[in-house]
DNA sequence: CCTATTCACATACGCTTCGTATGCCAATTG
DNA sequence: CAATTGGCATACGAAGCGTATGTGAATAGG
């Protein structure tokens, strides 16, 4: 017996996640070709519509494997940080940080968004917010942060300028400085969330 | 004479113009045929590619209209307001505003950056971000804003989050009572870059 | 052990869209 | 009035996508 069916399957169906995401990530989604990248994977379109409808169901895929990817490498930094805020901001720059790669800037906030719509409607609908936004309502809860604002609705506009930020970095002629203006930047508009030690001042 | 020929190829300019906005806006740029939005406006694609080059040539000019008209709009709110802190934050509240319509988000937010690349990089490079940037420096001259951040950069992330604020609004079930949570949210990071009054913290 | 059925995947076809090359006609120029 | 420019349309070829159909191997049943 040289191979389960159920194992074969599994195996294409990776082979053509793994072909699209690298394409996907190199040459973009409107431009990759399915031809092209199936065959790169020594497969046909005709698997691809098998298994995955469509075009757009690849990229679904597709975006589901890094998220999933990001979300384990956001709780694994999370897990290890002395308070709940340094928590919170360890993972917001996890989250800079990996934006870095131009494959999940590419994937995640440009192709992806422009394909699928708000990153906010995804099915899986970004495991790593949701992870931010239970940070958060500990914090409220604690009294570190301003118990006035909705944490989901902060997580993302949070991810938002993370983002923002990370694109930054990315397309700066000398990253190494742009980062440090970035996250000094980041850094100072997260003390907004802090509730105030004298909170007479307006 | 019945019009002057720099009139006409203005007009076929603007008329090009105006039915791709329109495409792009609703159909979607990679959706929109070419053939299609140039017959609407009585011509074909002939008159495109003399004039713009190819389809993202277009989207192109199509952004810098908007970008145009969004600019204006922001200087318009900004010439009316007591102190120039609450000049900024109109102007970021305007930018959410402008940012609900479904075309600006579509265009500029979406399929914009997904076609041409990061709109940090773009030629016109956003007028708005410009505005704010020039207001931010400002501030930070009169002590109102810590003076420890770039204001290009920090403008930036607040374009993030405004851009997310926007979409979250947008796609609301219940646009009236998210608006509420997202301003407030968007309203408290921006205290964030206020300098505090007790400067011995920290 | 042999037949039947399922199903993973490939092949073949038509349709749409894009980019380029070419042609035409009106408006300017001298 | 002749010549030329150039704005725009038409024609053609290439590529990509989605669907319909075919095929062969693995499973199931007797």
């Amino acid at each position: 017996m040289h191979k389960p069916r159920k194992e074969m399957i599994a195996e294409t169906r990776a082979k053509l996640i793994a072909a699209a995401r690298h394409a996907f990530g190199t040459t973009g989604y409107a431009e990759a070709s399915m031809d092209d990248f199936t065959a790169s994977a020594g497969l046909t379109r005709g698997a691809l519509y098998h298994h995955f409808g469509d075009k757009k169901g690849l990229l679904q895929a597709v975006i589901a494997q890094i998220d999933g990817e990001m979300a384990a490498r956001i709780n694994e930094v999370a897990s290890r940080a002395p308070t709940r805020w340094q928590h919170f901001v360890d993972e917001c720059s996890t989250y800079i940080e990996m934006a870095l790669e131009p494959e999940i800037q590419r994937i995640m906030f440009r192709d992806g968004p422009a394909v699928l719509g708000d990153p906010a409607q995804w099915p899986n609908c970004s495991a790593c917010i949701a992870s931010m936004t239970d940070h958060l309502t500990a914090l409220q809860e604690e009294g570190v942060v301003v118990s006035s604002l909705d944490p989901e609705t902060a997580s993302r506009l949070i991810n938002g300028a993370s983002s923002q930020a990370a694109q930054r970095i990315a397309n700066s002629s000398d990253p190494e400085a742009t980062s440090k203006k970035v996250v000094t930047a980041f850094k100072q508009l997260l003390e907004g969330l802090l509730k105030k030690p004298d909170p007479q001042s307006n």
